[in-house]
DNA sequence: CTATCAACGTTAGGCACCTTAACTAATAAA
DNA sequence: TTTATTAGTTAAGGTGCCTAACGTTGATAG
């Protein structure tokens, strides 16, 4: 009688097998010599590295590339068998989909807008979070093979199983909504997704160390740090909007003041409130603002520089503590350029050197990096913790 | 003719050779058995390892431990020809030195005092440094084995080969001294050193992630996110005496101001201008200070509240800004365990929860760090990068 | 159409580094 | 002295990589 239960084990690939997967997954497709002599692997290796991948499905070859002269090489892609991921930008104007391979072919995408009349509470982004994952895996196809991932990017502070879950609020998103079986869950705060993005795909490509700033509704910040996400102990590292403030001799700083006085609804009454009449009408949103600064407004500009250096100011003490080195500036207010010299000029004044930049990928900053983490998931599912 | 010039390459060793070695540095003597089980390597293997690091002698037997049962076991240290470092504490009123073998094991030490009166400028660190290293050597046994890393902490800050090494100082050490040939050399900011060797064998021991405030003629921090030591792009992480100050709505900062309203001169200073005359004579120093605050004298104490507050409300801002979960202080004021509760409040009051704790090691926090920095590149050195 | 060449891919053989199995060695207790 | 138990060694085997040699594919020259 046969007592032992075998638990499902994933196949355990060779170490080769895994680099070369790897590779695939985050360079995209390419062919085995190119990839046996990036990786330093032997034709021998290579050749049982990838007849080990294509057993699963892992990798497929998708075509042949002839170079000047001799045989032609077989190129390979990451195949139906390692299935896709869903990444989800659960805001709380908008809900963003990416679906995705693990080498980020695009498989389909989704938005949904919530009519600004209607500020969405927690259940309405989950229900919407809901409704937009169901419909994709109702329309996925055979070839996409098995959905590995879900990645959701949440405003909230994110704190592993070990946290305090309940403090962060993180799981607000699944109030109205249950997970998918057989895929894992990931869950990170959607400015540590841009930031992340911003490293891999943005105006941070190949910097180990630097901070992205979101400033618009709110401000917060990301950290990068040897390549690596800083998450902090409670998930709330970068939660610059909990600074306290003001910070001088003999005041009594608040907790979470910072986030009051730069947020956009402040500094738009701020503006209001000191709005001249013969200046015309005053501005109703940022992005009125801005258009008008652009056009060269003289009291908006100014409105816009004081807004720089508050920004600047906190951004210098953030920069005193970790010294990036590097700021990329996004979110509504941050990804304008007509923010970034006053930013800088202060920071600089008041800190060490430091880069500062705009975004690159605006809006779409954290959508790509939930979807990154996902991938990222589900490469340690497909080949273990020691790739 | 042989024209091939044979570069004097390290041995090198065998994958489990190096996990034994390191294990032996990082874990103190041991037995085979023991370590075997603790790594999983079976006993052929620990026998081709042992075998493999006595020959170079890098290990050595030292006995052998007998169980209840059976056989005695072999136990095994770090031997002579692994050879031992020289860590340096180059502070500004004093110089300290511990001369170890890798596994701690403590050699012989050293201590220089600068007289009060002098206040010592770099050229005389630099020549007490070299006077002190001098004599180590020149007294060093043969059974020392080799010196293989020279480490020193500075209280500057310290950048890589790649950084602006001019404008970090960290070079003054050597302006009147030579370091000795054929030892690597190590250098590290002193309150970073303090931070590692909080972390390893001090308040913070077990912790992943953590901050080191040093409090004391100047206010610093060490960052340790994730085990490892957060330097930032120009060695300036934790900075936080060059945080600007004050930071409030319609002021203008000034750089490098916390230092200055934080340090013990100006706290002091402070102290004196306040002091009733009916209160007694004013304190002379800080160690003055907090005796009458430790003896119940009431205006003492409401002089280090405040300047506990003062600390905190700045402590709060590293806080909200890395999350770290936990704070270690330090230095001259910090060790006190009169200021903790004062920045204890402040910090829950303005920020997350965040345990705070005094050091364990007070003024050897420096030289321990620096040790165990010498002593992990050392390793590093013996058994390569892929350790 | 065939010979030639260059690059791709596979097969054969070997080495490094680990394992398990079985043996010898040492030590306390029966 | 025998037995049980733990420590260490020897022998044999497996995995994962390598190099060397050989077969395959595709372009080009005669």
């Amino acid at each position: 009688m046969e007592h032992f239960v075998t638990t499902p084990t994933r196949p355990v690939l060779t170490g080769s097998a895994r680099a070369v997967f790897q590779r695939l997954v985050e360079q995209g497709p390419s062919t085995r010599p190119h990839i046996g002599q990036s990786l330093g692997l032997s034709r021998p290796t290579m050749s049982a590295a990838i007849a080990e991948l294509e057993k699963p499905g892992y990798v497929e070859m998708i075509g042949a590339i002839r170079g000047p002269l001799g045989r032609s090489a077989a190129e390979y892609r990451v195949g139906q068998g390692a299935g896709y991921v869903i990444a989800v930008d659960a805001g709380s104007t908008h809900v963003r989909l990416r679906v995705s391979t693990l080498d980020r072919r695009l498989l389909t995408s989704r938005q949904l807008r919530f009519p600004v009349s209607h500020i969405a509470i927690d259940a309405d982004v989950s229900q919407a979070v809901a409704a937009e994952v169901g419909a994709v895996i109702a329309e996925s196809l055979p070839e996409w093979g098995p959905l590995r991932v879900l990645g959701i990017a949440t405003p909230t502070r994110v704190v592993g199983p070990e946290g305090d879950t309940e403090a962060s609020r993180q799981n607000v998103v699944f109030c109205a909504f249950t997970p998918p079986k057989g895929a894992a869950i990931v869950l990170e705060n959607n400015v540590n997704c841009a930031a992340v993005a911003e490293m891999h795909y943005g105006a941070a490509q190949g910097e180990a160390d630097f901070v992205y700033v979101q400033v618009g509704l709110k401000i917060g910040m990301g950290i990068i740090l040897g390549e690596r996400l800083i998450r902090g102990r409670n998930g709330a590292a970068g939660e610059i909007g909990h600074l306290s403030f003001p910070l001088a001799p003999n005041t009594n700083p608040l907790r979470g003041e910072a986030e009051h006085f730069l947020g956009t609804e402040a500094f738009l009454a701020r503006v209001r409130a000191d709005w001249p009449p013969q200046a015309g009408a005053a501005p109703t949103d940022t992005a009125e603002l801005l258009k008008l600064a652009g056009t060269g407004h003289e009291k908006a500009q100014r409105c816009v520089a004081r807004h720089a250096a508050d920004i600047g100011a906190v951004v210098a003490s953030c920069v005193s503590v970790v010294d990036p080195g590097l700021v990329v500036l996004g979110g509504g207010l941050g990804a304008s350029p007509l923010l970034l010299p006053g930013v800088q000029e202060t920071v600089n004044r008041l800190s060490y050197a430091a880069d500062i930049r705009n975004t690159l990928l605006g809006p779409d900053a954290t959508v790509l990096g939930i979807e990154r983490l996902a991938i990222e998931k589900a490469l340690l599912l497909l080949i273990g913790q020691s790739g």
